[in-house]
DNA sequence: TTAAACTTTCAATAATTATTGAAAGTTTAA
DNA sequence: TTAAACTTTCAATAATTATTGAAAGTTTAA
């Protein structure tokens, strides 16, 4: 496989990644050049290489940078601005992780707590077996979320040792 | 909180929470009603309860069947199907991990790692940096396959145990 | 067997989400 | 200041994905 073709395939399995796990296509597609260009680019490089729209392109950095995991870039006598990944895949892992728990985990298990936690003067079936399967609910994804924490409160290198001890 | 209300807060935040993770809506409220539905119901009644159509619910029962979290149960002398959620929490983890990796991570993994593994003669900056990246996306998403493997391959309340040793 | 009671399929359509591109906005060099 | 070089916004549109519902298919009781 040569350099154009491998370059293609991971944009657009990265682009097909994202997709499936609620992220914009055009967002994770930037997100992958970026990751794998030696250099920062620009807002022109980004829509010729990905054949976007200047519009699409502009709101697809922002929210990367939003989610911390692009940084802006200025070349001295240059007024373009130049796009950067973060290229530490630590780094990247936590920035994720911390977004998705904040923007998704977070709010549902407000929720599921507050939702296993109804009293009805009258203890119907329906009702012990939604306190119940809710709760049980909310102890897992509490449980993942704490584990998310860790990985976003994690010093350096803290989750490879973690995920070696896990597997090992 | 009155039964049904926590009821519907907890079927349409599942809903939005199985959306922003790539899950349709119907089949994630579908899953949310019989997780909290003392007995297995029918068509009917998930037709009736969500207000979706019959090819809808068909479509999405199906799915969730092929996902191994929700079974058929029959009644004697009924002629209906009935549809029972998986009750335990921890093997919904399971199911939901094992069928993920299967279908979305491990292919990706395969890409990483041919993409990861190109050779050039003339190793130009923009290769190495290409072999680099996608090296260290490979490895991250390697382990957190294997963590998953573990979550699958997992004995009752192994999860929880782990999680605990994890988040303590 | 047959016909009633169900489920599934799938083309049409609706709903949602992503994308475009032109106009408006902003920044900076001169 | 101004005007050129950029970026952002946002209404219109395209693309994608979900949903409907009627027709076809299947199962079972009689």
């Amino acid at each position: 496989m040569k350099y154009e073709e491998a370059k293609d395939k991971f944009i657009s399995t990265w682009g097909v990644l994202g997709s499936s796990w609620g992220i914009n296509k055009a967002m994770a597609q930037i997100h992958a050049l970026l990751w794998i260009s030696p250099e920062a680019l620009s807002m022109e490089d980004i829509m010729e290489e990905l054949q976007i729209s200047r519009g699409n392109t502009s709101m697809n950095v922002r929210q990367l940078i939003d989610w911390g995991i692009v940084y802006k870039e200025t070349k001295a006598g240059d007024r373009k601005e130049y796009f950067a990944s973060e290229k530490n895949v630590q780094e990247l892992a936590r920035q994720v992780a911390k977004e998705r728990s904040k923007r998704e985990i977070k709010p549902v298990i407000r929720i599921l707590k507050e939702v296993s936690s109804i009293k009805e003067d009258e203890e119907s079936e329906k009702t012990k077996e939604l306190i119940k399967q809710t709760k049980a609910l909310y102890e897992l994804t509490n449980s993942m979320d704490k584990m998310l924490d860790k990985v976003v409160n994690q010093e350096k290198n803290w989750m490879t040792k973690v995920l070696m001890k896990f597997i090992s």
